[in-house]
DNA sequence: AGCACGCCGACT
DNA sequence: GTCGGCGTGCTC
């Protein structure tokens, strides 16, 4: 869209001196050092579509408006739809003599035979190169989800076009190979429709299926054979991980499927140079397939046929910059928009899955209950309660059946023992009554150090002598230990196994089939040749106390994640989880029935008026800005305002970040809630009055997010 | 956002 | 007279 202005037509003021000044650069540039226009309008121009409508990268993004400019004859060819080009704008008039503004960098977004801007037109300053690389679907796609997200169309663009490498783009890309021949159904005979859906992909159909993937190592080839399967009927296929491990394994399998030429795989850290040459193939059409990091949720795949993500709940599906998009609404989008097959698979079910089920937009693609059971290890429970008897466990804070079950396993094989992350470690409790232990002065929670020494989590204080409230007990209990300390105690117990670790800041990708034990945090679990012969999952009440709506479905996903590295059944594997039998994520893990969890959890949403069902947004700010953002919003008539509560400010040590308000600044935030059908025009009203508010110059900043990912 | 305009009161 | 507060409008 363009601005409306219907400001009188400016009459030709001043003559040709003020224009001068604006058109000498480009004039330069253009190399027409002769040409005096009177005018912007009068300079040598494209004949055909002389203005080239513009989106400007920095400045004004708020009020996402394109800008026209006028297409000076030389860049007539190059300055088509989606290439980058150089503006000038913030041009002014001081003293009655206009002034040339501030390059900047943007994008032709359309090629028009006149602009309905009433006023003179600038020129482009500079085409920066010929390379067209928002094309008009990737921008159909950004708008989409800048306007799901109530968000500004620059900020989703910057998202999906990476930065440009000249050198890159001067070099040739190979020609697109023939499409390859469909392949066999390999593994995905287990799943009963599994044939069938590649025989759909294959013949150029769109299936939309939600895939509760079989515990094991087929899932990667299982997900390579569907992006095969597409690409053999001439369709593109693009595939999105959660991080570069499992890209890793979905390009391992493609390749020995396929060998080289037939994808691209784009991640982090292959580098700029590398990454944007890469997706220069992809958007030239010479590569129809692609696997990648969320960052490829964008990737200009010609004639996308599937879009597939694997394992949704993951947390880096969610975009951390402005507007905040998830892969997997991004890929929906895609599907729809661009009538492609779409693929969301995973060993766990989320509840947004299992509503694409529910409402009948997907069909589940599962395994028989046989084939499950001839996957899936053996899952026992312990509760909180049970005590180890024996000396050696105690020592290593294990439950005796966890202690004789990593004693027996590790004859046979590696042992994988998953620990809560640093920061996961839930608050210290009275050993005696369960009275969570706080600070005697502001009643923040208290926190053991590495040293061990007790200090406050919000004033810092350092607890010397604490003493339970409730009972008077002196003594605390730390309900799960850090992985190092596990680590070592374990070592201890085992002192002639080796002992591995993996996680945050070094990950394993995989150990070999020997008797070890790996101790890891969630979503580092290496991959086991072999598979592991047994898993204990140590964190279940970390995990499970969490004051969080998703905090059962996360605790599954990740208790699945580890378990399905162990071994079957009936080749001895076994998995030990200490949470209580009785809770439903537990139970869910014990049947191995993560699309039944997740049915039942997308229930309860509903009936609680919970995300997925409902859609929310936070609207965050001074209690002044806020109420002026909502009274000034055309909010649907059946938004329900939860709220206002206040915002914590950062305790310290911890960095500020973003969603913390500034110092001595008390922020709140209102929830607002709308019936499922109602979240778009609930995005769109609350852009419409964030834009509003920008123009009318109130700059005290409210922050706008839809669907938060935090709330209680 | 960022910057120049203009309309007010207090000053050399 | 003239300097400078900040409230307002504009950017193709």
């Amino acid at each position: 869209m363009s601005s409306e202005n219907e400001r009188p037509e400016q009459g030709p003021t001043g003559g040709a001196g003020e224009q001068l000044a604006l058109i000498r650069e480009t004039v330069r540039k253009a190399e027409e050092p002769r040409a005096k226009p009177r005018s912007w309008r009068a300079a040598k121009l494209a004949s055909g579509l002389p203005v080239a409508r513009v989106l400007v990268d920095k400045g004004l993004i708020h009020l996402d408006q394109f800008f026209d400019y006028s297409v000076p004859e030389p860049m007539d060819e190059q300055a088509q739809p989606g290439v980058r080009v150089r503006v000038r704008f913030g041009a002014r008039v001081v003293r009655g003599r206009r002034e040339g503004g501030e390059l900047h960098d943007g994008f032709v977004v359309a090629r028009l035979p006149e602009s309905d801007y009433r006023g003179p037109l600038a020129p482009l300053a500079q085409v920066l190169s010929p390379e067209p690389v928002l094309g008009p679907e990737l921008l159909r796609l950004c708008r989409a989800v800048a306007d799901r997200y109530a968000g500004a169309l620059a900020d989703v663009v910057q998202l999906a076009v990476p930065p440009r490498h000249a050198r890159a783009e001067s070099r040739a890309v190979p020609q697109a190979p023939a499409p390859p021949a469909k392949p066999d159904p390999g593994s995905w005979a287990r799943y009963a429709t599994g044939p069938g859906f590649l025989d759909a992909l294959a013949t150029g159909a769109n299936p939309r299926a939600v895939w509760t993937a079989l515990p094991g190592p087929h899932w990667p080839d299982e997900l390579a054979r569907a992006l095969a399967a597409t690409l053999a009927s001439g369709r593109g296929a693009l595939a999105v991980l959660p991080d570069g491990r499992a890209v890793a394994r979905v390009d391992a399998a493609l390749t020995a499927l396929l060998g080289e030429g037939h994808h691209v795989v784009l991640t982090a850290d292959s580098g700029p140079e590398e990454r944007y040459r890469r997706w220069l193939a992809v958007n030239r059409g010479a590569v129809r397939g692609v696997i990648g990091t969320r960052a490829a949720m964008f990737a200009p795949v010609a004639d996308l046929g599937l879009v597939a993500l694997w394992d949704d709940g993951d947390s880096s599906h969610a975009e951390p910059h402005a507007p905040q998009p998830h892969a997997r609404d991004v890929l929906l989008l895609r599907a729809t928009d661009e009538q492609a097959a779409f693929l969301l698979g995973g060993l766990s079910v989320t509840a947004e899955g299992a509503q694409l089920v529910d409402s009948r937009w997907a069909l589940p693609l599962t395994a028989p209950r046989e084939q499950v059971r001839a996957a899936a290890p053996l899952v026992r429970t312990v509760g909180d309660g049970d005590q180890a008897r024996d000396a050696a466990a105690r020592a290593a804070r294990l439950p005796s059946l966890a202690w004789q079950v990593t004693r027996d396993a590790l004859l046979r094989g590696p042992v994988l023992v998953q620990v809560p992350r640093r920061g996961y470690v839930p608050r210290l409790a009275c050993e005696r009554c369960r009275e969570p232990a706080r600070c005697a002065r502001c009643a923040g929670p208290l926190e053991l150090a590495e040293s061990g020494a007790l200090h406050c989590a919000w004033c810092g204080r350092p607890e010397a002598a604490w003493h339970c409230r409730e009972c008077a007990g002196t003594r605390l209990r730390a309900q799960v230990v850090g992985a190092r300390r596990t680590a070592d105690e374990l070592g201890r117990a085992f002192p002639k196994v080796p002992v591995r670790t993996s996680g945050r800041d070094a990950v394993l990708a995989r150990v070999p089939d020997q008797p070890a034990l790996v101790i890891c945090t969630p979503g580092a679990e290496p991959v086991a040749d072999g598979g592991y012969a047994a898993a204990l999952l140590l964190d279940g009440w970390a995990l499970l106390n969490r004051p969080d709506l998703r905090a059962g479905e996360e605790a599954l996903r990740r208790w699945l994640t580890a378990a399905a590295l162990v071994r079957p059944a009936a080749e001895g594997g076994t998995v030990v989880v200490l949470a209580e039998p009785g809770l439903r994520p537990v139970q869910a893990l014990v049947r191995w029935d993560p699309a039944g969890y997740a049915v039942r959890e997308l229930a309860e949403r509903a009936e609680l008026g919970f995300p997925p069902v409902s859609r929310m947004a936070s609207v965050t700010g001074t209690a002044a800005a806020v109420s002026d953002l909502l009274e000034n919003a055309q909010l649907p008539d059946d938004t329900d305002r939860l709220g206002p509560v206040p915002v914590p400010v950062a305790p310290p040590g911890r960095p500020r970040r973003m969603a913390d308000p500034p110092p001595g600044e008390r922020w709140e935030r209102m929830l607002l809630r709308v019936p499922p059908g109602s979240g778009g025009s609930l995005a769109t009203a609350l852009k419409t009055a964030q834009v509003a508010r920008m123009a009318r110059k109130h700059f005290e900043p409210v922050r706008v997010r839809m669907d938060p990912p935090d709330i209680g």
